[in-house]
DNA sequence: GCAGTCATTTGATTCAGGTCAAGGCGCGTT
DNA sequence: AACGCGCCTTGACCTGAATCAAATGACTGC
């Protein structure tokens, strides 16, 4: 998961994969546009299984991936939550380590991998961006560990949701820390995301709504009226460029 | 934690950096040579302090650093331990966002920052080398979610000692699957890095010795009579590749 | 508008691991 | 060899989250 860095950089492009920015580099955008595919993937359908050869390499337009990774007897870590702009895959690698999925239905942008590995080679600024975001998804996933391993189950979800309404979040007009955001995942995936089991993830959603730290409206819709009071739930630092 | 991959090209360096391989690039090591200087920290000492301006980046060389991160109320996360050969530092980036601790006595080989960062710019091979342990580091940083996020306490301390047995261990002559290593970490650090208590993790040690997975010797050996054995106990996969 | 299905909520109970509290023992020092 | 400091172990108890079990609610297709 990706600091906010890099994607304000590519706020205003078009085409939001972030490895590749038509906004701020025209000239490769224009060689990636050739080797480039969109294509649209079913609620809860497979994207990449792990071990299994990697053809492409894609970035998430619409909707939300999942990245995770399943033992033997069921039990379940989702890994990453993709996001629009998000890059997903592995460049000198045949196969991913995680089962990729839609979290819903999900538009991708993919590039035919070995295409993009000579793009890499080629152009140093995306390779340099690689690095970046590499780096960033590092940092990310460290970050999280810290949620896995130290943080109560309700300081996981508001951590959770704090990261949503970062990622997918729209300020109410006049109330900038009032953040309305549609949930990508059911209840069951918010628990693999935070090592939960469902019945705790739905408590924990039910104890923020009863204290006023979050609303629902439908199955989808959170608004989090006070983005500050949610931050000192889950303990962020209110830079909020370190949690996720 | 990186993949054991890398590690293997470079069993035989006389200098054991991953970042650059004497074995493998006698050239580039040579420009390195030129930079790198060595330094010695004692237990417990800091190495860099998460957010202040990081002038170096390191290989760890002999014993073991630990990469954490620290809630306001003391609750601790180790996100890696560092072992010879392991890269510290983050080129491009004026600060590093965790702690580095030297877990017991440290050598580290440092290199100034900027200068490593000249040589990435001007050497794409051990550009290329960096982007593919940083994703390789992802990769472990993804595989350790699992542990924290579903593996009960039992489970987590035997798949630490899978790890420390894979990277620190040497196999009994005759018995390739008796392994003995010399522990660099306390419980308490053992406990940060697990998402556990220290007397959860103790008392896990000692039900690991109780039922003949381990055994000691002292404060500080391990010697773990079947590998075979302890990787059932860790629901590892026996290619042993993915997990840390 | 209605039925059916699946996600979600809520309740009751259990249990793994956390917390609090003593000891014990390895190891460096004198 | 004895001392003392930390680290480690073990015990008793408690609590937060898991488990088991219904009931309710939201969206789907008819």
């Amino acid at each position: 998961m990706p600091s906010p860095k890099l994607r304000e950089n590519c706020a205003d492009c078009p085409i939001r994969y972030r490895a590749v920015c038509a906004y701020c580099e025209p000239d490769e955008l224009e060689v990636l546009e050739r080797i480039k595919s969109y294509s649209e993937i079913a609620s809860g359908q497979p994207i990449f299984f792990a071990g299994e050869p990697m053809t492409h390499v894609a970035s998430v337009v619409t909707g939300a991936a999942v990245l995770s990774r399943t033992l033997e007897d069921g039990r379940r870590q989702i890994n990453g939550v993709m996001l629009p702009s998000d890059f997903i895959g592995r460049p000198w690698r045949e196969t991913i380590p995680f089962d990729v999925t839609a979290a819903g239905p999900v538009t991708l942008c993919r590039f035919e991998r070995k295409a993009f590995e000579a793009i890499l080679k080629e152009t140093p600024h995306v390779s340099e961006r690689l690095l970046s975001m590499t780096l960033d998804d590092l940092d990310a996933a460290r970050d999280w560990a810290v949620v896995l391993g130290r943080m109560a189950a309700r300081e996981r979800i508001a951590a959770f949701l704090l990261f949503l309404s970062r990622r997918l979040g729209k300020p109410t007009p006049g109330n900038a820390q009032r953040i309305t955001f549609s949930m990508p995942l059911t209840r069951e995936a918010i628990a693999d995301a935070l090592g939960l089991t469902l019945e705790t993830a739905s408590r924990q959603m039910s104890a923020l709504r009863r204290d006023g730290l979050i609303e629902t409206e439908g199955r989808s819709t959170v608004i989090v009226p006070d983005l500050t009071a949610l931050q000192d739930e889950a303990q962020d630092d209110a830079d909020g460029s370190d949690i996720l």
